[in-house]
DNA sequence: TATATATTCAACCGTCTGGTTGAATATTAG
DNA sequence: CTAATATTCAACCAGACGGTTGAATATATA
């Protein structure tokens, strides 16, 4: 497992404002502007919580003019994905040896 | 979305030394001491960590006289999972349309 | 009982965090 | 040219973080 990028990726997505803006991305691209207005928050605060966000790679911004537009990138979430999804076969591993052991205590009876 | 809890549990995991801790625990309990050994570090920090992963509910502490024996909760790990797992329609959804636009643009040749 | 082991508690420290405000920059509109 | 809009930069702040050290607690062992 690449250790930086996932710890990046998974700090940036441990705020709740910056996964609000990462789930509001899901639903198409948007401006600095359009982001921070569900929030009581100065934009330079958003701004800042963008730039987190695009250096964890989560980002994508492309300059039109005065206005930055910004798209969601999937490789971050991927390797969250990757990571949590690692663990599938030791939960169900555990099931087996505790179904596994019921069975055995009940033939024992 | 339960928010909070995922906030802990995200917050949780983005820390490496926590992350190889929980990886360490994929492959069965284990006490302070054991899960402090590999790293570089005094067992009071050790600890700490280990509080903080308990109080995102990732891990179970179950006291055998003077050890605490520790071992993984899903729980939490599902959260982020799900929440990871949230995106998929989003980018399948993306191709889909990304391959709509060729073949459109392909028939208007 | 005295001692070693396992673990936490408490205080401390430099650094990073999330947020603010005010000024700067760049582009668009009147 | 001037004014409004979109955005960042820079400095600041209180509080949390990751880590340390030293002492305290509780259990096991000789």
């Amino acid at each position: 497992m690449n250790t930086t990028s996932l710890d990046a990726a998974l700090y940036a997505v441990a705020d709740p404002t910056r996964r609000r803006i990462v789930e509001r991305l899901m639903r198409g691209p948007a401006r600095v502007t359009d982001l921070a207005d569900p929030f009581s928050m100065s934009l330079n605060g958003v701004s800042k919580h963008l730039k987190v966000l695009e250096s964890a790679g989560l980002l994508r911004r492309t300059c039109e003019g005065r206005e930055h537009r910004l798209s969601l990138r999937h490789q971050p979430i991927r390797r969250i994905q990757a990571w949590s999804n690692q663990f599938e076969r030791f939960w169900t591993d555990r099931l087996d040896a505790l179904a596994a052991q019921l069975e055995k205590e009940k033939e024992n009876e």
